[in-house]
DNA sequence: GGGATGTTTCGGCCGCGGCCGAAGTGTTCC
DNA sequence: GGAACACTTCGGCCGCGGCCGAAACATCCC
């Protein structure tokens, strides 16, 4: 079981179908889901989504864990969630994206989950900030940290040298602010060390980020974010 | 005309069906080619290719021009590509590959085009040899240019400062040896300036490239290429 | 045990979309 | 002009695959 789709189209294939892209899309908020709730995100019968479940796992794009009665579904890599990002881009491209500012929406816009990563006003405003310092050099889609960067992160608390093959430090375009935050292993490294000190806390059932008061000061005075990064570009 | 889509689904099923990824893959040669020729590689009557290739452009995927009777096809945007490249990752992470090694198969592995840049094993002596010599900063999936990269470019005559809002510096998960090639903006103006300086050519019919004699000199002189490039990995 | 709850399997309906043959439009060449 | 060529449009066939209702497992709780 889980034999691996090998083929370009068969895997287009698979996020082509609306229930199932949905499905993905809520696994890109990083967390694992259950399959009820993902039929729920998905808008389709239980049953349906057991169906392109087994599909989606079948083919390697899911990975699966059962807990009692559950079964907890995520993305089975991190390639699956570039695959994600890039389609997420052409979608974009399209013509205008209505934008229903709600308060929940809101919250989004600010700080949110991108994956494994953080995203919104907050992600953008540490790219900006680290680059700023000279810590990061990012030109746009990619990046590298600087010597100056190395030892910053370590003394943040973030281990640069363990995580294997996965790209240390990818960009990625921001749903809702369209400017590039940072993805890759050191974003995710960034993120947890972030939930680590509490300075981040998961909104549950969202994808939002709460940031707390010591976050609010500790971002600002770690990363050196500039007074008015909350405030919308 | 070309009104893009504007749902992740809708893109990913447009490249879900056999014969357009047939066609998409073809395009990442970076080539335009005709509806004819687009035909054969998607192995489908010059019919149903023809509504392929309205579907593909009304979407915003492919960008056409009419030139005479013929119509000329490519990819619309480097992001389109972004997604190929990244489907293709997932896909190769299936089972073995098969590897059925041709004579021209095996020019393809010596060296060939990937959209808009180089590949194959040129391709990775080549990022490798930038990297050694501290030109270039990958940490693989992205990428930075030094300040000596910089003159070392400009040196050799590609200009690094214009070209938008692409990103300058990517990598590519080469599809042959399974290790990075440079992809981006830096990576498809190395291309040009070697095509110019007559270092390697297009072998027509096919997204191989041959090594002119100066070429192989002028790899091995400029980039300090190791002598054992030439050898499989 | 029995009754919720979460998830999968089975069976059948139905529509979307890919496919090709034939015919139509536009272009080039002699 | 007419013939060859490149490509598109039209019409109809056909099968794959998404959808749900009903029912079967599986697990937890009392």
């Amino acid at each position: 079981m889980t034999a691996s789709a090998n083929t370009i189209a068969e895997v287009a294939s698979l996020i082509g179908d609306p229930a199932r892209a949905n499905i993905l899309s809520a696994l890109m908020g990083g967390k694992a889901l259950t399959a009820g709730e993902l039929a729920w995100n998905a808008g389709v019968s239980a049953q349906t989504t057991s169906g392109h479940l087994a599909k989606l796992s079948e083919a390697g794009l899911l990975a699966v864990e059962k807990q009692g009665r559950h079964r907890y579904y995520r993305l089975a890599s991190s390639e699956i969630a570039q695959v994600m990002e890039a389609l997420m881009n052409v979608a974009a491209t399209g013509p205008k994206r209505h934008r229903p500012t709600g308060p929940k929406d809101e919250a989004m816009r600010l700080a949110r989950t991108c994956y494994d990563h953080m995203a919104g006003r907050l992600g953008i405003a540490i790219a900006d900030a680290l680059c700023a310092h000279g810590r990061l050099i990012l030109s746009d889609g990619s990046g590298a940290v600087t010597e100056e960067g190395q030892k910053f992160f370590c003394e943040f608390g973030v281990d640069l040298k363990t995580g294997g093959k996965r790209a240390l430090c990818r960009t990625c375009l921001d749903w809702s602010e369209r400017r590039p935050h940072l993805a890759g292993r050191l974003g995710a490294a960034l993120f947890t060390r972030s939930l680590d000190l509490g300075w981040v806390a998961r909104i549950p059932d969202s994808r939002s980020l709460r940031i707390t008061p010591p976050g609010r000061l500790g971002f600002a005075k770690t990363f050196g974010l500039p007074s008015d990064w909350l405030e919308p570009v």
